[in-house]
DNA sequence: TTGTATGCGTTATCAC
DNA sequence: GTGATAACGCATACAA
């Protein structure tokens, strides 16, 4: 045990048997008697051995590791998520190596090269800038790939995400449900698939109910964006009751900027979000939210890609489903000053009304 | 360049040196032309080399990582944290592999053995509930430490924290000024060194100005803990106008167990955190708190971490300087009802009063 | 200034 | 069932 630790020549030695036999009696694997397997087992314990994971990563040219790449671990939607990809990795005895781009492409490709060098074959991405056939080229075939929560651009990609389209639709369900006529978006980055998908949901159900959706605002998920859309909203002298945002951040901002305006919710503006972070539940009010399954998206991605590291084809892209969350901060729209109910002259006392009630999902 | 990745043989046969020379030119240390310098590199760019970095930890006996372990990313102090410790890391060409214990022993043990595995010899911790001197006992004294944000359990430690116990201090007296005399503590996990002092900090803040301080209410650190906590404050009976919650997330809580109550934020109560979480910002009404210098923190952990991995000498604890942030959770107390304003009986709408103080730092 | 030989700790391919 | 032996890709002591 040269400097002070033990190697499998140390436990060969220990046991008069060879480094080989000691290697295959520590993994299980081959034709070993029960006897040695004991011995070896009850010497490795004994002279505390640990296995060098570097060495074995070099003989087997492939590490036992997979990197996650999101975005901004600043948004609580992230941390959440490392949490379920972590625990579902620990069950599949793998670690995880978070990756935070912020964003940027070039901090993208560089976290690519570091991969590369540790030998790291599969990548959990989020909200990349790059697509996974980019990732190929850089670091070639090799390198597994899974899209949690995005659109699999490039084909090859295996991919999860909730059913971003629906939640948009249920969340404009909701909130034409409850009356609200006049509903604006927040929405999120243009060139992110959840973005347009949420988008998308929403103008379905808007058309449905023959209303023009009109463009939506523009946020970048962050909550300072969020209250600035809506501050922007309520300039705009634009007429809307409620809000649908496309994350709960962008939601809890929009609500800081209606409050700091005067204007109630849910009492004279109703604020739906989505994602259901931890936040929302104890915001006042309590957000009303889409909630996208974490652990469900979370272990399906870790599973879809230990698959592929194990040589597994690439099966079709898995949709999870979504669910309305309803809380306080949706409630029928105003009924007195139901056509500016959004402007800033009306931003007194508002009338009661969309206080105590509570909608249910009915169809 | 056996099975697609170039190595250095590789390079050694495009140029015609021996391997040994094309290393120690990719690393410019040693004594080699400048020639081969450039022959070496420009080849390492055309054949795509790149450095196989488990081989060279397996060399060195070294990691080129570190790892930062945390009770909880879930808490929106730590991602904020995490990047930062990210950076600095990046600064020095280190990656941070992130091990998130939930707080358990078990897991931080657990990751202790996995971080020995990969000769990886050092770690920043925080909030853990083990000390160092036993995770010195279970992976051997290569293993270097820098504590942050946490007292140096075990002499041997690193160590940089903010300066808790004045941050309590300044919480209070802000309070105290405002002329709050009923002021109520929400603290942390008794166990935790930041508790204790933010606790201290508060306590003699009181009694200098002989209040009796009494026992804090007692949470995690969770926002639903802030939550609880303040409900059960508020049907205690006990009298209080504010609440110095010892961090910002069980403050969010607070108010909202607050406003359920019927409690106006700082009308009635006024609330104050510690941290200054960006959530805070953006809360309604903006939190009141103390700001810790995150990007400092982690500068300095990591700076430290890095000098202890090159084999300087441990530098006595560092104490960095925290801030009194004022917006608007915290106001003066209620004149007229100033005797029971927390009582659930006075829950009708506020005296005005409180809203539009704004105080300053003016000592 | 450059080359040779060896080790880092493990796994895998053979042979016995 | 078990044991030699040769990789894995890099760094370094030593020799030239």
């Amino acid at each position: 045990m040269a400097g002070g630790t033990t190697t499998i020549y140390d436990l060969a030695r220990a046991t008069g048997l060879s480094p080989s036999t000691v290697s295959r009696a520590l993994r299980g694997i081959g034709d070993i008697s029960p006897g040695t397997v004991a011995r070896v087992r009850e010497s490795a314990a004994r002279l505390r051995y640990r296995p060098n994971v570097v060495a074995r990563s070099l003989a087997l040219r492939a590490s036992d590791s997979f990197a996650l790449m999101l975005p901004d671990i600043a948004n609580p939607f992230f941390p959440a998520l490392v949490k379920a990809v972590q625990l579902r990795a620990r069950h599949h005895g793998k670690t995880v190596l978070l990756c935070n781009t912020e964003g940027v492409p070039a901090a993208e490709a560089e976290y690519l090269e570091m991969l590369a060098s540790r030998q790291i074959q599969g990548v959990v991405v989020m909200g990349l800038a790059i697509t996974a056939d980019e990732i190929r080229r850089r670091v070639g075939s090799g390198m597994k790939i899974v899209a949690l929560d995005r659109a699999a651009a490039g084909a090859s990609a295996a991919s999860v995400q909730a059913d971003h389209r629906a939640g948009g639709w249920m969340a404009t369900d909701h909130l034409l449900r409850l009356g609200h006529r006049a509903i604006a978006h927040i929405s999120g980055p243009a060139q992110l698939s959840v973005t347009t998908e949420r988008w998308e949901g929403y103008r379905d159900r808007m058309r449905q109910s023959r209303i023009d959706p009109g463009p939506p605002a523009r946020g970048d998920f962050t909550e300072s964006s969020g209250h600035q859309a809506a501050q922007e909203l309520i300039h705009s002298g634009r007429h809307f009751t409620a809000i649908f945002c496309a994350n709960d951040l962008m939601a809890l901002g929009a609500i800081s900027a209606l409050r700091s305006a005067g204007l109630g919710v849910p009492a004279q503006i109703s604020v739906l979000g989505f994602d259901d972070i931890e936040l929302g539940r104890y915001a006042v009010p309590a957000l009303t939210t889409i909630r996208q399954p974490l652990e469900d998206l979370a272990r399906v991605a870790v599973d879809l890609l230990v698959g592929l590291l194990r040589g597994e084809e690439a099966p079709a892209p898995k949709r999870l489903a979504v669910e309305l969350v309803v809380r306080e901060s949706t409630a029928a729209p105003p009924r007195a000053v139901a056509g500016q109910a959004a402007t800033l002259a009306s931003s007194g006392i508002a009338p009661r009304g969309g206080e105590d009630v509570r909608s249910r999902e009915d169809f």
